[in-house]
DNA sequence: TAAGATTGTGGGTAGTTGTGGGTAATTTTC
DNA sequence: GAAAATTACCCACAACTACCCACAATCTTA
């Protein structure tokens, strides 16, 4: 049952196959609305992982890079990161969509695969390196925590 | 699959050949809306690499350059370098665009190039040079990245 | 609990895409 | 104005990708 259009929460493990295709949960498929097309598009994550954005989600972040300039470097080479490693992918009838062999190296994905809802995008790990950056994460101070309390309530 | 016409993003990898061309990716051909005629001009970019414009584009570019002032050094500075090497070209029915050897120069392309879709524009690199390019972005400023990362990324 | 529907995984195939090179047309040079 | 150089257009082929079908495992429903 979906709940909230266009939202992703929950853990999934899958196998990514030779033809570097992984395949969509089947609630993450329905969760998306029409203006999707079928379509998620794909990009690297700030920890070794892939992001994983709904067409229109990432369509909002190309608005955003629309509007810096080419002037300003730190503009440029904020949109060239951005915009580089982004390929939009539908998914085929099967619900799985195809990663780019560049991606694929980047989050260091070997056969299973873990996919993780982030509300509004999904996030592609391989479980080892997820382990070994919940290890740092233990780091985090607690002051950190502290200055979200005031952010979001839970 | 394409997203938003004459909208461009992803990264590939092509090969310059003996008569100056190279191969412009499926994907970007396909965004190009039909007032673009199949062209694409391309002149110096800011960095070590050539800006390559859908034609619509180019034009947009133009009406800008006009509005500059030429009692500016730096608007006569500006409008110079882009125009001065700006050289429109259609693709061949294999779909590869001739780049002037003068920008191939430019850039310092060899055999292997990588293309860089930058939304409304495209970049054309040797890769060696953009690697370069990625150790200067070191001394950017991170505050100010941060700030964009924060308000364009969701 | 049994039948049907849905979901995850593997693999085949036809069409598309990238690359090299040939030839005719056009432009340049002397 | 003829020869040389450049450019535009065409063909061929290898590699890749999108699309399709098959099947097993799981979940749903009567």
């Amino acid at each position: 049952m979906t709940l909230t259009k266009n939202t992703f929460i929950g853990e999934y493990s899958y196998s990514l196959d030779s033809k570097g295709r992984i395949n969509m949960p089947a609630r993450f498929r329905q969760a998306l609305s029409k203006n999707n097309k079928n379509t998620f598009v794909s990009t690297r994550g700030m920890d070794s992982c892939i992001w994983v954005y709904p067409l229109s989600q990432w369509f909002e972040i190309e608005k955003g890079l629309r509007s810096l300039s080419s002037l300003s470097k730190i503009h440029r080479t904020f949109v060239r990161n951005t915009a580089r490693y982004a390929t939009p992918s539908t998914y085929d009838k099967q619900g799985r969509i195809t990663l780019s062999p560049s991606l694929i190296e980047y989050a260091g994905l070997e056969k299973e695969v873990l996919i993780i809802g982030m509300v509004s995008k999904m996030e592609v790990w391989n479980p080892k390196y997820l382990e070994n950056t919940e290890k740092d994460e233990l780091g985090i101070d607690s002051d950190a925590y502290e200055d979200l309390a005031g952010r979001i309530t839970i």
